[in-house]
DNA sequence: GTCAATGCAAATCGTTTGCATGAAC
DNA sequence: GTTCATGCAAACGATTTGCATTGAC
């Protein structure tokens, strides 16, 4: 898993080959990502972008060109996260999964590694090539269960 | 796994139980998606009706509410498709999770059995009791992974 | 200086809402 | 007759686009 820092000098490289122009909004967006605890949606990342960098004056639709862009070569990824829209995620992280409380709302993030693998079996039975997934196990957590007893 | 007959007798029943008047409309909805081979998005079950029942003027506002009638009682639910937007299904077809093409969209089902049982052996580690899940693969078809050489 | 990227506002898309009318009970 | 559901059009939120300006190279 790459650091930030590496992060960065891909999207500098990337820029460059493609002949294109390296601006702060392209590396902000991308640092909003990398150093996100969350899956965030466009608007989220704007917001974020308007705390951490009062002083740079970006504006929303430059917010999408920048994540399209990112996500066109690779560095960001998007997934359509239950009802809640299209959100985005840096590819520098690692994958997980979420158990959702109906009750309370809690989540709680897992992996597992059986699944993974069942998954990528089930891809190359169907010759598909997996670039992302999005798995939600909903229900009643611990807690939620003592209390309607 | 029920019949046709069978899903328009329960929305039959749900909507007399909760005092609410049943309509050709919402009858309408409920069997096209039935019938559908596949997910539909509420505009294409929109355009679908018009089809199929040209007689009938159904405007797409009704349609938007009779989807979202449907799910709310659980004869339908809808998936979030990647970049594709909110799509429906009858609850009347047997569980299943979904691989989906980033590319061209194509959406293959499948059921794993070994996924499941480890769902639920998660579910219990967190001391979660499962009510639902959905997962969904996002890659690239073998048709797409060819026209892109 | 050139050309891509930006900011802004207007446009567009999918979805929802307000309200008067029509249909189910 | 009462109440819910409908159709229409207007409103809305999220995303995209057109265009003049700015900034990277």
């Amino acid at each position: 898993m790459a650091n930030n820092e590496e992060v960065i000098e891909e999207l500098k490289k990337i820029v460059k080959q493609k002949g294109l122009k390296y601006t702060e909004q392209r590396e902000i967006v991308l640092d909003i990502l990398i150093n996100a605890e969350d899956h965030l949606s466009a608007e989220e990342v704007y917001n974020q972008i308007k705390e951490k960098h009062p002083d740079s004056n970006i504006g929303i639709a430059t917010v999408y060109r920048a994540l399209g862009f990112l996500e066109e070569v690779d560095l960001i990824a998007s997934i359509a996260f239950g009802t809640e829209g299209k959100k985005y995620e840096s590819n520098a992280k690692s994958h997980h999964d979420h158990l959702i409380c109906t009750n309370c709302g809690k989540i709680v993030e897992f992996i597992d590694d059986e699944i993974e693998k069942r998954q990528e079996k089930i891809a190359k039975k169907n010759k598909f090539k997996i670039t992302s997934h999005s798995m939600q196990l909903y229900g009643v957590c611990g807690d939620c269960q003592e209390k309607s007893k």
